[in-house]
DNA sequence: AAAAAAG
């Protein structure tokens, strides 16, 4: 068995960057304290510290306090000596050493790393390059070439490609590499087959659960009873909006759709959840499953029970303490509606003339209720909570005042050379703060503000030099931020306004602590402003400690009823999902396909570009340059499918993605809805389709529970109409 | 598991 299976070994190393081992770097991080940290042997003189010893010990407690593993060492040096092996670009990865533990040990372990992997191809063509331009340039036409191929080649059959396309050289290595690792010599194209076997190692998260399902066995026999509804569903498709097959489903929950009519737009105020404990009992039936089953489920749901409040949790237990009443209580939502805000004008809520034309630019001409709702009490210095669904204008709500605030408090020292900034945007992935910047910076500009984004990734000389320059509004992710303050070259202390996009997911475990130690860099006092479409008492620890009697909005009726968006949950054998998600990708309109793993996702991508479908890949696996390159190609429609991580779960805007396919159905409900939410943009009609093992069926029924959507759940194998119904291009 | 930090 070749030795780097586990690990998914036929992997290729994302974030080899080429250009940067080339200048001559030193291979890898040896500060202490860091993963790839070997004390000099070999008679090493110890290398350069980037890091100063007190930035050092701030991360150890930081780390001992979020309970994050201990480094590894073993592991580390392990490969850290690869990487000495290979004789190349380890300096390049330095940073990188965090997320390492995966498959990177088997992908540099095996003969110094050439002609390994996707990657290496751009290595290759580019080695005597001296700057990473050429050899990305090299690589995009490598894969353009493929595309534009593609249509030639009719039948992709066995028909080796020889080498007589030089461009696609990358292509040929990268089988001749598979071989190599499979251990497996030879084959051809068409014993594809074997593949699938290796990934259903790799994909095998749910293995061991079959076995435990096995001796479940009684509820398999529930499940074939239910099989018969299976054609029943199908014949009645056409009326699917009506759901007929959902009344068995709803067996298990029947306060849902009475619940549902009663609800108004405020949900949490319910305080009746009759079926809450209803539910609960009937779990109580079965403690042995949950137990042994599904631990990871229990802890996702704690997670839920405790971080939510604007969404109804299905635990009618006393979970919080009066403290946390009065979070609660300052949660509760100012509710405006469509109609509240008809023929209001931007104008109308406090901007300026400049702004509001700025705005019209970036077609908006009037403003959206959650715009409406807060626009003024930004405007009016106060701090402000935000939750509108995906889609609903968020950006242009904190973006908008923010800048007509700092354009009156300019006090007349406009465009100082080395002026602090003096407002900041965080958001969680890089992609949104470049995504927020393309918004902002216009309506910034239209006063004679700067921004500038702030984020990790790429090289700092440019964002510093903007900093010295002098800018108005930083936006950016928490490191890189974090790092430049620790280097002295960014100061906050003029930050009178911050923002927080999807602030939930800022609070998530790891990211809450830097976004507290940025926040508390900033002026004190000053404006904050968080804003999500699933807002809920998990930013209550920033709430507690940064904000000041806020101001609460949410958008009336803006639940997943009234939502554009139609879901649907395929029970699938494991061993058909990758040709159902062929199936279902290969389609008009533009797909988007969540995994939950960097190699998963890169390995879709693969198979689907394979299968000749125009797909690409984003994560976090991947160099910047090639994350911000293959957005935007699903963006240009050069692509029509993109398979991605949750990287791109939240606040990604990719106008017109009419499906969704969860490859991996999340953990959370907020994941779901956020994932959903990249789809049926402006009013716009979109698909989810999930995919999931039988045995997660009721797991996933309870997380649709809590994010109170209604999804019909059919049984799916490879060839059935229902897949190409739901490729259908959406009306 | 993923995200976010290394001229």
């Amino acid at each position: 068995m070749p030795k780097t299976n586990k690990t998914g070994g036929f992997k290729a190393p994302k974030n080899y960057e080429p250009n940067r081992g080339a200048r001559g770097t030193k291979p890898g991080s040896r500060s202490a304290g860091h993963r790839g940290y070997r004390p000099a042997e070999e008679g090493e003189a110890p290398r350069k510290q980037r890091w100063t010893t007190s930035d050092r010990e701030a991360r150890a407690d930081r780390d001992a306090r979020t309970g994050r593993a201990p480094r590894d060492d073993s592991f580390g040096r392990d490969r850290s000596e690869r990487f000495e092996r290979s004789g190349r670009d380890a300096g390049a990865r330095g940073g990188r050493d965090d997320r390492a533990g995966y498959g990177r040990g088997a992908r540099f372990g095996r003969d110094g790393g050439a002609g390994t992997g996707r990657d290496d191809r751009g290595a290759r063509g580019g080695f005597s390059r001296d700057g990473g331009a050429d050899a990305r340039g090299a690589r995009r036409f490598d894969r353009d070439d493929r595309f534009a191929d593609r249509d030639d080649r009719g039948a992709r059959g066995g028909a080796p490609r020889d080498g007589e396309r030089g461009a696609r050289f990358g292509r040929d290595d990268r089988f001749a590499g598979r071989d190599d690792r499979g251990g497996r010599g030879g084959y051809t194209r068409d014993e594809r087959p074997a593949r699938g076997d290796r990934f259903e190692r790799d994909g095998g998260a749910e293995r061991p659960a079959r076995s435990f399902d096995r001796s479940d066995r009684p509820a398999r026999s529930f499940d074939r009873s239910e099989r018969p509804t299976r054609s029943f569903d199908r014949a009645d498709r056409p009326e699917r909006s009506e759901r007929p097959a959902r009344s068995y489903d709803r067996a298990d929950r029947p306060a849902r759709s009475f619940d549902r009519d009663d609800r108004g737009p405020r949900r949490y105020e319910r305080t009746d959840r009759p079926e809450r404990s209803f539910d609960r009992g009937d779990r109580g039936d079965r403690p042995r499953r949950d137990r042994d089953d599904r631990a990871p489920r229990q802890y996702g749901e704690r997670s839920d029970r405790r971080g939510s409040d604007l969404y109804p949790s299905r635990d009618d237990r006393p979970a919080f303490t009066p403290q946390d009443d009065v979070v609660l209580e300052r949660l509760e939502a100012q509710a405006t509606e469509a109609k509240d805000v008809e023929g209001v004008t931007f104008g109308d809520l406090g901007l300026g003339n400049n702004i509001v034309r700025a705005l019209a630019e970036l077609g908006a001409e009037s403003p959206f209720p959650i715009q409406a709702a807060t626009i003024p009490e930004v405007l009016a210095g106060r701090d402000v909570l935000g939750r509108g669904r995906t889609g609903s204008g968020k950006t242009i709500a904190f973006g908008a005042p923010l800048v007509e605030k700092l354009m009156e408090n300019n006090g007349g020292q406009k465009r100082q050379m080395g002026r602090k900034p003096r407002a900041l945007i965080l958001a969680p992935t890089r992609e949104l703060a470049l995504q927020i910047d393309r918004t902002v910076q216009p309506i910034a500009r239209s006063v004679g503000l700067f921004t500038t984004q702030i984020y990790g990734g790429v090289p700092q000389g440019r964002q510093v030099g903007a900093l010295q320059r002098g800018v108005d509004i930083v936006i950016g992710t928490p490191g890189r931020i974090e790092d430049l303050i620790n280097q002295g070259r960014l100061d906050l202390s003029e930050v009178a306004i911050t923002v927080l996009d999807e602030a939930d997911h800022m609070c998530d475990l790891g990211f809450l602590e830097p976004v507290q130690r940025i926040l508390r860099e900033t002026k004190e006092g000053g404006q904050k402003l968080l804003f999500s479409a699933t807002l809920d008492r998990g930013v209550a620890a920033l709430v507690e400690e940064f904000l000041v009697e806020p101001a609460v909005h949410e958008v009336a009726g803006e639940d997943q009823a009234s939502s554009t968006i139609e879901h649907r949950v395929l029970v699938v054998e494991h061993r058909d999902k990758d040709a159902i998600i062929e199936r279902l990708a290969d389609r008009e309109g533009k797909t988007l396909i969540f995994a939950r793993t960097r190699a998963y996702a890169e390995r879709l991508a693969d198979q689907l570009e394979d299968a000749g479908i125009f797909a690409t890949s984003l994560h976090g696996d991947l160099n910047q340059s090639r994350r911000t390159r293959n957005l935007e190609r699903l963006t240009s429609g050069r692509v029509s499918v993109l398979v991605a991580t949750d990287v791109a779960a939240r606040g990604i805007h990719v106008d017109d993605i009419d499906l969704v396919i969860q490859a991996d159905a999340p953990d959370e409900y907020k994941t779901y809805l956020h994932r959903a939410g990249r789809t049926g943009r402006a009013g716009k009609r979109g698909t989810v389709v999930t995919l999931i093992p039988r045995t997660r069926r009721r797991r996933m029924d309870d997380l649709l529970g809590r994010a109170e959507i209604e999804a019909d759940t059919t049984f799916a194998a490879p060839g059935d109409q229902v897949l190409e119904d739901l490729a259908a291009p959406q009306a």
